[in-house]
DNA sequence: TGGTAAATGATAATCGTTCTCATTTGCATT
DNA sequence: AATGCAAATGAGAACGATTATCATTTACCA
């Protein structure tokens, strides 16, 4: 069940929209969606929600470090709940399935080449378009 | 100098458009070029050329793998000659500096990941976004 | 040199997202 | 429980990047 608390401590109203919103990704089965996903969910829940709002609360609820905003390929943001561990995503290109994963090398090795060029890391975002090999893609390739 | 050969090896009619786009990545100190660059970089050395034309011409050298598209924070494509090396960048958040890097055990980590998973990978895309440390970045910020 | 399919450019259309603004809501206070 | 008011909402306009449409022009081979 969702919390009003975690929205208040993030230094939002509870309103019954941003519940909403908050409540789809704690008890959704799917855990990356992009605004339109969260819109039509909502509406076909016969919750009466505005795109606009949609747009803003997930806006807010990333600056509040609820969610975390993906730029997948094909120009629209993907989000998730931010459940403190950072990961990568890897996204199969036949099916979309989205898969993640965390490797300590791969961070280590990012700060490294950053700051043998001068940079400080702020962020980074790395995603693995690939073909699932597994039986259950639905648009399978072959390995 | 663009040779017209690199256009017709690439199945592409040699025209004027497509050779000043081509020579313009070429030729040109920018490296990475949106499409909003080229228009208005050839407009300005008094080429006359469509928004529409540049676009079309963008992707054709993309399928034709003169070009690489690469999808940075900000919501526009960028561009860059494929020199047949692949690597990653750095983008500076206070500069939008952009500097390339490559390191084989990132790509062999990734490719591991992936197959752990049951994934075949197809490509990937990884940028690291940092403050520059060096003096030279405008708007330096302290490391 | 002509014919023809391909390429171009102006412009309309589309898509994701943000802005505007009149109306509604949460919620602290009577 | 009623009131007040700032904050939040929703409908729709506006926006920026990109793509589609279509009449006109161009490259290039017979």
């Amino acid at each position: 069940m969702t919390e009003p608390s975690s929205l208040k401590s993030a230094g939002l109203k509870s309103t019954l929209p941003r519940l909403r919103v908050l409540s789809l990704f704690e008890e959704g089965n799917e855990r990356h969606l992009s605004a339109e996903d969260v819109y039509k969910s909502l509406l076909a829940s016969g919750e009466d929600i505005g795109l606009a709002t949609v747009y803003r609360v997930l806006t807010q609820f990333e600056q509040a470090g609820l969610l975390v905003r993906h730029h997948f390929e094909g120009g629209k943001s993907v989000f998730e709940l931010n459940r403190g561990d950072h990961h990568d995503h890897i996204v199969c290109m036949q099916c979309g399935r989205v898969e993640e994963f965390y490797d300590a090398a791969i961070e280590a090795r990012q700060k490294k080449a950053a700051a043998e060029r001068g940079f400080a890391v702020r962020g980074h975002t790395l995603q693995i378009y690939a073909d699932c090999t597994r039986v259950k893609c639905p648009n399978r390739v072959k390995a």
